[in-house]
DNA sequence: TTGTACGCGTTATCAC
DNA sequence: GTGATAACGCGTACAA
């Protein structure tokens, strides 16, 4: 296993110094002379030795290794989270395990148990959309161990959490869609089970109210597979466009669901946003390239990422025990666009 | 660290015995009663013991992780290999540790050491589009340590190494274009720095001289960042079009270069394929949704990781070294469309 | 059939 | 300023 086969051991046994001279010289202790730490060091460097950090966790009870469980990594806003969760737990010298659920109930929790088993010192975990409770992860925060959620969270648990401001996003989009003279928005979301889904249907209606407009129920569709299933969406679409007072607008509620929608009116052959007007939450920039007049709530899902594991680390790295949990909250970017304006894109 | 803390020890005070025992009953040892084996087994599931995964690494002398580095997970093709990795992984019990370089040789050999000091049993790689030479990699290869390159690999080490079949891929992809009538066929590839590049580009000469037509240097453009530099794909696509005799057909070489190439025909108002046929590797769904006259070259993200995590299996387990190095090339799919013809899709 | 003793590589405590 | 010893949790010769 270990490549640079060299140890302590053998350092001191050349040096002809015990163990845990050697030991302490590397760790720069004040209780060993300056010439003995050189003399150890420039060996340690010259051989490139390097501390087996399995010896060390044993020792130290702690892996130095945190457990992440998303629904899929292939998925923009997931890879974006995960970007950010490995800048900060790069510098802090933290591995990252990375399980998938793939929206399984039943993944979620062997992928728990699994990363439990595997000593890891903490989680960070986005709920699967099938998870109908989460008892298992009550009593894992009940032993003390450290779990931070972010974006799907449960509103049955007070815990740490990372979310964007899902209101506040569902708020200002549908805003921007009313006062540009819009009057009947649509709101294709997610499944109905997750927090952000409520509370992004509920920033929709907010600013239907403060706009004076009725709420109507008949305008809110929800795809249970979330964008997975793509006749879900096709048939949400159909049902809308059919409708006597057809919907001039629509608010999509997440990124898959987004492009998803963007893929199927451009081949219903529906001109954005001349016959309908489309605005989403996104991560992918491809959907604003191809449409430029596609007006997008971006997704922080790289300062999401990072926000979590700075928590959870937190979390891990604190002597006391924590008994007050904090929400933050990160806002949620309204990109505008306008389809005679050129479009500042930076890459894709 | 352990929040299941009960240990062999634990177990072995609370039943009488000895801890050896304990531990020989746990492994079915032969040499131990049946009964005591019960006991011991009943007591351990009752209380959810579990080894600690620590203490048995550092006796046993692995880890049971591996480790993985790609230029970024932000991006479908690698996150499908992540998929396929993470789908044997996960059965065999290992751990996955991702790193990305972000195309930055730095990043890439400090990944490199940071893995190999974290003592994992191998590692899976794909070659930063910025590393020059690959001697951090062949010394550790040299040594012994279990390395497999996958689909970014070097022709500067002979190794285990999965990829697709880029050559066959371009010659089918550019033979496809010329069956459908096009004459004049351009190719927008990526670094060609990178084997994969070199591979497509005579894959694609290949087919041009099987019917017939003369390579003409002028139709190959490369794009140092493959993709990530949206005015670099710009560039070569104007001057493409500006050509006197203009492509009437664009072979593009990879995901991102595909689909920045769809967006900015786009946003050209350039139809695809009456002005200009386009035809490119792909792992973006979206892009196909979008376009369904965009025929695309597959890349079979989720087979190359799983066949390099199996192939890295087979060298981490074998116990005799490996002598004889293999490359195993897989199919790249090359999915034919037409305007005319519904678009079979089943999720984005 | 069960128990004892040692080692994996490291750090921490204590004695010299 | 340095070195011997114990301990982290587990597996395994070897002894009983």
């Amino acid at each position: 296993m270990n490549f640079n086969a060299i140890t302590i051991k053998d350092i001191a046994r050349e040096l002809g110094l015990s163990i845990s001279t050697v030991s302490k010289a590397l760790s720069d202790s004040y209780e060993i002379s300056e010439k003995t730490k050189k003399l150890v060091n420039d060996y340690a460097t010259q051989n490139n030795y390097s501390p087996n950090p399995i010896a060390k966790s044993l020792k130290q009870g702690h892996s130095k290794s945190i457990g992440i469980v998303v629904s899929t990594i292939d998925n923009s806003f997931f890879s974006q989270v995960i970007n950010g969760i490995e800048s900060v737990a790069y510098n802090k010298g933290y591995n990252i395990i990375i399980t998938q659920t793939h929206e399984s109930y039943d993944l979620e929790m062997r992928n728990i148990k699994h990363l439990t088993f595997r000593s890891i010192d903490g989680m960070l975990i986005s709920l699967s959309a099938e998870t109908p409770d989460i008892e298992h992860l009550r009593v894992l925060q009940k032993k003390g161990f450290p779990i931070v959620f972010f974006d799907r969270v449960s509103g049955d648990i007070d815990t740490h959490k990372v979310i964007a401001d899902n209101f506040n996003g569902a708020y200002d989009g549908t805003t921007h869609l009313l006062n540009s003279g819009y009057k009947r928005v649509a709101h294709v979301t997610s499944s109905p089970n997750l927090s952000i889904t409520a509370e992004r249907l509920a920033g929709y209606k907010k600013a239907l109210e403060d706009n004076g407009i009725e709420y109507n129920a008949n305008y809110v569709r929800y795809c249970l597979h979330g964008g997975r299933d793509l006749n879900e969406i096709e048939t949400a679409l159909n049902d809308l466009l059919a409708m006597y007072e057809r919907p001039d607008a629509i608010f999509t509620a997440s990124d898959r669901i987004t492009t998803t929608t963007l893929a199927l009116l451009h081949r219903l052959k529906i001109k954005i946003p001349d016959e309908v007007a489309l605005l989403g939450f996104t991560n992918t920039k491809l959907a604003e390239i191809l449409n430029p007049s596609l007006s997008s709530l971006f997704q922080p899902g790289f300062e999401i990422g990072k926000t979590a594991m700075e928590m959870l680390i937190g979390l891990i790295e604190s002597k006391h025990p924590v008994t007050e949990y904090e929400t933050k909250i990160l806002p949620t970017q309204l990109v505008i666009r306008n389809s005679s304006m050129p479009v500042p894109v930076t890459g894709v």
